[in-house]
DNA sequence: CTTAAAATTTAGACAAGACTAAAAAATAAA
DNA sequence: TTTATTTTTTAGTCTTGTCTAAATTTTAAG
């Protein structure tokens, strides 16, 4: 059985090895986890004594197939929690993050298989991303980050990056969401921002915004 | 913000005074939580520091007006997740403590208030226990134990005092549940043990059986 | 290729929450 | 009321997960 603390390193092991490529360094763990470097050592050499991450040391962690299905339950949990506090209780995108990151803790497969059922078998979370099924899998979804869209291309609004209260509740203010539809109307060479338009208004975006949209270009 | 341990031993107290009156020995916490003396010592010395108990050298522990609520908002919490499991998600109401026991300690009075509106604001979860209000108010319930009818006296089920997956195993093979009429046909004086009947059908029923089923009196 | 800088690990310390063993206080028995 | 027993507390230790400061390794720069 893992810690609370320990599943919390695969995770964010598993989201860091999922957008960039295998093996992790110390402190890229270290800044997502919001803790030392130091503390990250201690873990990882843990996690590596549980054979659920492989480590050498100074040369950064990578899940162990084991490791792997266990971040992915969690992520998985995750994410149908947020499905049932959107769905069933009437939240708001913005506000469920928070919470099933206490949620995805709880222990009991059972639970998980009838929250799944209850829900319908949901395919994705509020904030667009693939719900793992009951093995692990996660449908490949082809989707493409704004910024990488040139002048003129066009695509429908499929997820976020980032699911922080403040990011989601700037897109609420400018009616962007899951199904948007998106052109890119200019793009800043110099500093990668754009104009887009959204439901026939255009807004100016900088390149961080763009970063944090995901598109199914069209 | 108080820990898991801390609000495990909270709500330990207040069930440990409800059920034997006020001041609450180490030993007796000790028994409860499955843990050692010394380990309760410990803990009720930071309870009190933290001003949520009362406590004198060698003379127990009592719960404080603040303590208290503490320990009522998370059997409230507990027992509307246990509503949850049963109506929605289709659990036995054996199978819902121990899931129960891990989300009553989820943060978040917004989740919890939405929770109550969606099923309904129920008054009594699974076993037949009142669920608090959203101010701590318990309304109360006149039920009696089993074990103190006399013969020929007859009572509905309302609830049962453990919720153990055994003992509510047990009651389900014998098609005793909240709501069933219970008559007590014979007791016997030396070790009150009781012949009931229950739905045209007689059982043989231990002491201990009586002592943890609620009835109202008819 | 040697040095400077950055990244990582080790060493040592701390808080929470548990434990064992021993001491102290309260209660029961003689 | 003195002794014996039970209950409770204290003292010291352990594990988990964190930290700071120092040492070590790797990487980058000259």
């Amino acid at each position: 059985m893992f810690t609370l603390a320990e599943e919390n390193y695969l995770k964010a092991i598993f989201h860091l090895e999922n957008d960039h490529g295998a093996g992790v360094s110390t402190n890229a763990i270290a800044d997502k986890m919001d803790t030392r470097a130091s503390s990250v050592t201690d873990m990882i050499q843990k996690l590596a004594d549980k054979k659920v991450i492989s480590y050498q040391k100074y040369k950064g962690a990578s899940l162990t197939k084991k490791g792997k299905s266990i971040a992915v339950n969690i992520i998985r949990k995750h994410r149908l929690w947020e499905v049932f506090l959107v769905e069933k209780l009437d939240f708001q995108w913005d506000q469920v993050h928070e919470i099933a990151e206490q949620l995805e803790h709880i222990k009991s497969d059972e639970l998980i298989q009838r929250l799944d059922l209850f829900l319908g078998h949901p395919d994705f979370d509020p904030h667009g991303d693939p719900i793992p099924d009951r093995n692990g899998y996660i449908k490949p979804t082809e989707k493409k980050l704004l910024s990488k869209l040139k002048k003129n291309q066009r695509g429908i609004c499929v997820g976020v990056k980032e699911s922080s209260a403040t990011f989601l509740q700037y897109l609420d203010t400018r009616k962007i969401g899951i199904g948007s539809s998106i052109t890119v109307i200019d793009k800043e060479e110099f500093d990668q921002s754009m104009t887009i338009l959204v439901s026939n208004k255009q807004f100016f975006i900088t390149k961080k915004i763009a970063e944090n949209l995901y598109l199914k270009t069209i």
